[in-house]
DNA sequence: CGAGTAGTTGAAGTTAACTTCACATTCGCC
DNA sequence: GGCGAATGTGAAGTTAACTTCAACTACTCG
């Protein structure tokens, strides 16, 4: 096997030196020290930085990456099973995320086609119902919406 | 026009009290003093942060938020106008999102097609192309794949 | 062998968006 | 008038994910 420096790493994965050793720290990526104490890693810790990289895109922390990347060998090359696992639990969270963008643009959109002034029924302002405590049902969360509504309070 | 206190403005738009104290020094919303020195806001505050929050759904950093609601007018409820002028950008920009979203998700399919252990286009893996400096072209990213790449360095 | 580039460490700094604290003042209500 | 809840302020703390710094040490190349 041959082994990487740190600046090797970082040109060929663009992830700057400083935010490799901070990976090493978290645990994200290992190296053996040559006898001078200079990093020296393994070069599957390429495609490693480049899961991070990918995970992060899907909006996973570090944390998570932390604990995702703990079934993958440091050493080697994961296995194609290794890979699949993860890209398809990935897959299934961006999923999820686009999902919810999307509920919120369709919402968005109904709130442009009604103006969303005083719109009872509008998910985006009236998230979770937090509001009111009079318990007359969902305020209007963007405010007053004229008199009928300034007359609640 | 009546006015509201921060507690409840906080317990109507389910934003703390501290949130909102950082808001204003923010700019994004604004009072007016009692004699006591407290805080009174003018109802449409309500409508102002539900826009705020809506806007960090969207992604908006509070910077972003603050610019865009220089535009409306502290103390009364925005017009249709208004609204409409700000939700259509923000749909603009959830639009953007989802389809970069979807993107990422494809590329993430595929890859799990292939494996991805030696894929020389895949777009995840290969992210701007930032390896290399050989001038061979895309490397593999995720690092060696067997003997093929191994020998490339 | 000497210069200059690359690498090492721990600590502190950075940005966003708030929260928490400590302590003083004010409000609302009986 | 008095009491407890609500507010006010500025400063410091929090979390994530890094970057920057200072002071060294190690490599590499001519």
């Amino acid at each position: 096997m041959d082994w990487l420096t740190i600046g090797e790493v970082a040109s060929r994965s663009g992830v700057a030196t400083s935010a490799l050793r901070f990976y090493e720290t978290k645990g994200l990526i290992a190296s053996e020290r040559t006898d001078g104490n200079q990093r020296r890693y393994p070069r599957a810790t390429l495609r490693r930085v480049a899961l991070i990289r990918a995970g992060q895109e899907v909006g996973l922390s570090l944390a998570e990456l932390a604990e995702a990347l703990e079934t993958l060998p440091h050493d080697k090359t994961p296995t194609k099973a290794d890979w699949e696992r993860l890209s398809r639990s990935w897959r299934t969270r961006l999923e999820a995320q686009i999902a919810e963008l999307v509920g919120l643009r369709d919402e968005l959109t109904d709130c442009i086609g009604c103006g969303c002034l005083s719109l009872k029924s509008c998910a985006i302002f009236n998230p979770g119902d937090a509001a009111s405590g009079l318990g007359t049902g969902p305020r209007y969360l963007l405010g007053d919406s004229r008199e009928a509504v300034a007359a609640d309070s």
